[in-house]
DNA sequence: CCGTTAGTTCGACTATAGTCGAACTAACGG
DNA sequence: CCGTTAGTTCGACTATAGTCGAACTAACGG
């Protein structure tokens, strides 16, 4: 199984990205990538069948957010912290803070 | 024409945030809001037909990034920044900048 | 090699969003 | 009142996203 192709931090678009996480499993596995960082996709199915959740790995993927490694039998995905603080200052970090705002009780 | 309903501060979510802000246009509509404080909606219609740009204005209000009010025959919208601001902190100045960014040539 | 694990790809389906023309509505202006 | 302006609502259409089962694939483990 070849590695992935993964867009150049130049290359990501604003409306990818919001619309990549506008989606509240992608947001969700977003978090957790951010608290744990490479995992493979098993952890994160959350009950989905796999063909849901490659399609959901395969968004956040082509809008820039995770990068996927092949190792081994499993692929780790990783958030691509850097790349996207290099993009857009902030952002990631701003909807990160916003989810767990989110959480809290009323 | 009746007033608009809008969410409460408290009632807006994130995923319904950045799906509204995930499409060009409505993002465009909210940066020139963010620049020129109330304005009607016929000078953002981009050479759309009013029955598409109504629509996304709908989904902007469902959202709680704009207000409405009837001013009346025009109805004048502004971006509802403090109660954006009192539920997201930084949220939408996070994706402001991000958008500029995005402007800028290579 | 063969079974297993982890995840992808394919295809069919459903649901939802966006697009636009046509008819409507509310308030102003004279 | 009547025309105009500004925008909404309706309905039909198209396109795209998400869902899932089934078949596939790549690499490990023994």
């Amino acid at each position: 199984m070849k590695q992935y192709d993964h867009p150049l931090a130049q290359d990501m678009q604003l409306s990818c990205l919001l619309y990549a996480l506008s989606d509240p499993f992608r947001l969700a596995v977003v978090r957790k990538l951010a608290v744990c960082q490479p995992q493979p996709c098993a952890p994160l199915q959350d009950g989905r069948p796999k063909s849901s959740v490659s399609h959901h790995f395969a968004v956040l993927r082509k809008a820039g957010l995770v990068r996927t490694e092949v190792v081994g039998v499993t692929h780790m995905n990783s958030l691509r912290e850097q790349e996207l603080e290099s993009r857009f200052p902030g952002l990631l970090a701003a909807i990160l803070a916003a989810a767990s705002m989110e959480d809290m009780p009323a």
